[in-house]
This record gives structure tokens, C-alpha cells and sequence, in this order.
DNA sequence: AGCGTTGCTACATTATTGATAGCATATCGT
DNA sequence: ACGATATGCTATCAATAATGTAGCAACGCT
């Protein structure tokens, strides 16, 4: 009793699943790899898809446009004239994530002792 | 002039790769699936490792192991007697994560509407 | 028309994640 | 001592995601 495999209508699982909390849906949005990072780049100021590919150190087209696409969808970035640009409710999240980079600092400096 | 494949040695990029700020090196870790959800987790208290893959909805000991290691390395998780714990700068990040939940409350609300 | 830039997609290859079984050790109750 | 149970963790292999590259369609500029 045990279905398991051979099921090929359900792949195996969304992400995390069973998101009941937003934390949940934001930790899985910003829990994949290079969201946090374009999020970050994004803070200082808007970026085309090529620009933020750079900045990205070259970052494949294919995750990157997953990932604006993904931010898109969840309020946290646009597609303005200028570029990608980090919504209102995504620049709420850029100071909270500079607020990460100051405790990155302390962190870096203590694990170096 | 390009080797490219078959250099078994190089397998490609470690991650982000050329991380000179420790914001980039921190973006790496909690970049990763599953990383930013089990410092969530572990918020609450320590946890048991089949406590922990519970918690994150039957997580594969391997992921597990890989991400509770890498905390490890990076002296934010420590493994107890009363099992996998925040450090003093784990419980620091596990603030500013808190922070990030209110923000993703408010967030989840805007964008119901 | 020709050139450069834009966002983005297709494709094949490689890396990561996933589920499962199971090991070695420790602790508990009997 | 013995088995039952719980611990952290590894091995193996299938499934999924990321990567690198080439290239398309649309736009503006000259």
C-alpha cells in the first residue's frame, strides 16, 4: 500500500509545499538559488536583463528570466523603461536585506578570528 | 583555444563564485533550497536531525546533511546534546529573519488584494 | 537597409536535489 | 545481556534544476 512511484501525474513536489504561512511562500521564493543575489543587485538602482546578467557574473538566461519572472509574478520587481527596478514593496525588502549585509560583516569578521 | 569540458578538475563554478563581499558569501549559503527554511526552523529551539527533516516536510537526509554541514562551517548552526541548535550569531540571523517574516505579512496582504 | 541593443527561448550537458534503504552508535526497558 | 528504539549520517540511483551557447524577434538609431 504504498503508490510512491510509477505516478506520473505528480512529479514529486512543488518546492517546499504546504506553504500555510507567507514566510514559507517567501522563503521558497527567495530560498532559490540567485533570487537573494538579483534582489541584492537590484538595490542599487534598475538594470536590464543583460546588465543584471553581468552583474550576476554572467548568469545564464535561462535562470535569470525563471527568477524575474518568479519576482514579477510576486510584486517584488518590474519591467519599467529603464530596465528591471525593484517595486515598492521590493524596496521594503532591499533594506531589510541591507540590514543582512551589515550582520554579513559581523559574521565574516568573527568567523575569520 | 578553450577546454571547456573534459577538464575533470574544474567542474565548472563552486556556486556564486568571486565572492569578495561577505554579503555575497552569505547570499551563497542562504541562497541554497532549504538553507533559509531551516534556520526558520530551528527559531523555535533545537531540533533532532529527523526533527529537522520533519519540520521542512520529510526533507531528504542528504540535503539535509549537505545544509546543516555548510551551517556548521559557517558557525551558525551547532549540533548539541539536545540536538541541531542556532549559535549566538545563528540566533542574530534568526532576528533579522523575523524581520523578513512581518515584512512577508504585509507583503502576502498587498498582494491578496 | 544595416547595426546594435533589448528581452527572451531552445537545446544539450552537467550539477543538484530527491526518495529510499540502510549502517553504526547510543540509550532505553526488561 | 537482549531486543527495541532513536540518534546522526552515508550510499545509491532517479528526477529536477542550473549552466553555457547559439540564436530569435522587436525595437531604435543612422
Amino acid at each position: 500500500m504504498n503508490v510512491k512511484t510509477s505516478s506520473p501525474k505528480i512529479p514529486r513536489k512543488p518546492l517546499s509545499a504546504s506553504v500555510a504561512r507567507p514566510i514559507n511562500e517567501l522563503l521558497d521564493l527567495v530560498g532559490q538559488r540567485w533570487t537573494l543575489r538579483i534582489l541584492w543587485e537590484l538595490r542599487d538602482g534598475p538594470s536590464t536583463f543583460r546588465g543584471l546578467q553581468l552583474r550576476c557574473g554572467n548568469l545564464s538566461p535561462t535562470v535569470l528570466n525563471k527568477r524575474v519572472q518568479a519576482l514579477r509574478d510576486a510584486d517584488i520587481v518590474e519591467l519599467t523603461t529603464s530596465g528591471y527596478a525593484l517595486t515598492t514593496l521590493g524596496l521594503e525588502l532591499g533594506i531589510k536585506l541591507l540590514d543582512l549585509t551589515k550582520w554579513a560583516e559581523r559574521w565574516s569578521r568573527k568567523r575569520a578570528v
